[in-house]
DNA sequence: GTCTATAAATTGATAGAC
DNA sequence: GTCTATCAATTTATAGAC
């Protein structure tokens, strides 16, 4: 791995762990073994390396949604292992964790990748059980918007949750809760 | 308000704006219009300062919550009144923010009112649905805890979406979303 | 491309006058 | 109780040698 790279890839981990305002220039040089001038070589400062870092976070996020979206089964047991699917829930979501950070916010470049990665995430949902429910396997009550939304909100909030009681069990909890969002509206569970 | 009052005030805007790490001794000051000296008098340092911010920022989420939990109607009624109630969905959960926050998470004394917070929040929201459930009011199916974790995270989490996509929209559709863990568990909704 | 030197500003605090 | 002065460390760079 290049100096480049491992100096996005080690953005990336402290933008996980400290946010954007809790991750300096030295904590990125330190991780990545690149000096002070290499950095500065590479990027222009510390937000054009965030925006590279941020912007692979949120592109892998949507590959891992993307593949349990586009799996087997029906749409119910695709919903249902995206949301169990093995989630580090004491780190977070790499993503949702920068929408407090209100200097990611405050800057249009590098809040944009984070808009667009949850559009994309509960419009994708949303369409996949408004397809469940035109093929008649979900009841026709559903709001696919408000479900999508819904279901999305409890992972975030699962992972403030975790952090909290400092244990993930209680994500696990959330998402089994949430569950019966599912399980209640499948035709053939009434 | 004397200046003891305007700290701690001052310093509960700013964590809930901020967070801890975003926030400076110096903002501190400036924004409660007292001096360097003046807060190194009142408090040892920015974590005390702090715990007694944070102290506060919980105990009235706890206030609040106790009003809806302990208001009129049946427990559904209850449980949506408290789910419904007015938020401020951009500025987020000033307690549930901090668990995003290393420098809190890693200290004790800062950590412990939050998880005491989350621990009281679902506890009390779990046993309200166990007493719906045994009055007959809620089916037996329903998995209080699992509910009552799924329901907190999506407040949680519904802020997340709302400073996501910049409008308050997404947290209310979230919410509505998952009412349909509460309508579809009462007994004359099947 | 990487390194060291330098620097202005900020952070989190202490000291001591008033 | 409040104020100003001071301070070591950190932050976020820039400059220029190699």
């Amino acid at each position: 791995m290049d100096t480049r790279e491992r100096l996005i890839e080690s953005t990336r981990e402290l933008l996980w762990e400290r946010g954007y305002v809790g991750t300096s220039p030295k904590a990125i040089q330190q991780r990545s073994g690149a000096g002070q001038g290499s950095m500065y070589h590479h990027f222009h400062g510390k937000p054009d390396l965030a925006l590279a870092a941020i912007t692979r976070n949120a592109e892998e996020l949507r590959e891992r949604a993307r593949a349990a979206f586009d799996g087997p089964g029906t749409v119910a047991e695709r919903v249902t292992a995206y949301l169990r699917r093995e989630r580090d829930a004491l780190k977070g979501c790499p993503v949702g964790r920068l929408t407090q950070d209100p200097d990611v916010m405050a800057d249009p470049e590098l809040r944009a990748p984070i808009e667009e990665t949850f559009a994309w995430l509960t419009g994708t949902l949303s369409a996949l059980l408004a397809q469940g429910r035109a093929d008649g396997e979900l009841h026709p009550s559903l709001d696919p918007a408000a479900t999508a939304a819904a279901l999305v909100a409890v992972v975030q909030g699962g992972y403030v949750l975790a952090r909290a009681a400092g244990s993930p069990d209680v994500y696990a909890q959330a998402i089994e809760g949430a569950l019966a969002l599912i399980h209640f509206q499948q035709k053939d569970n009434h």
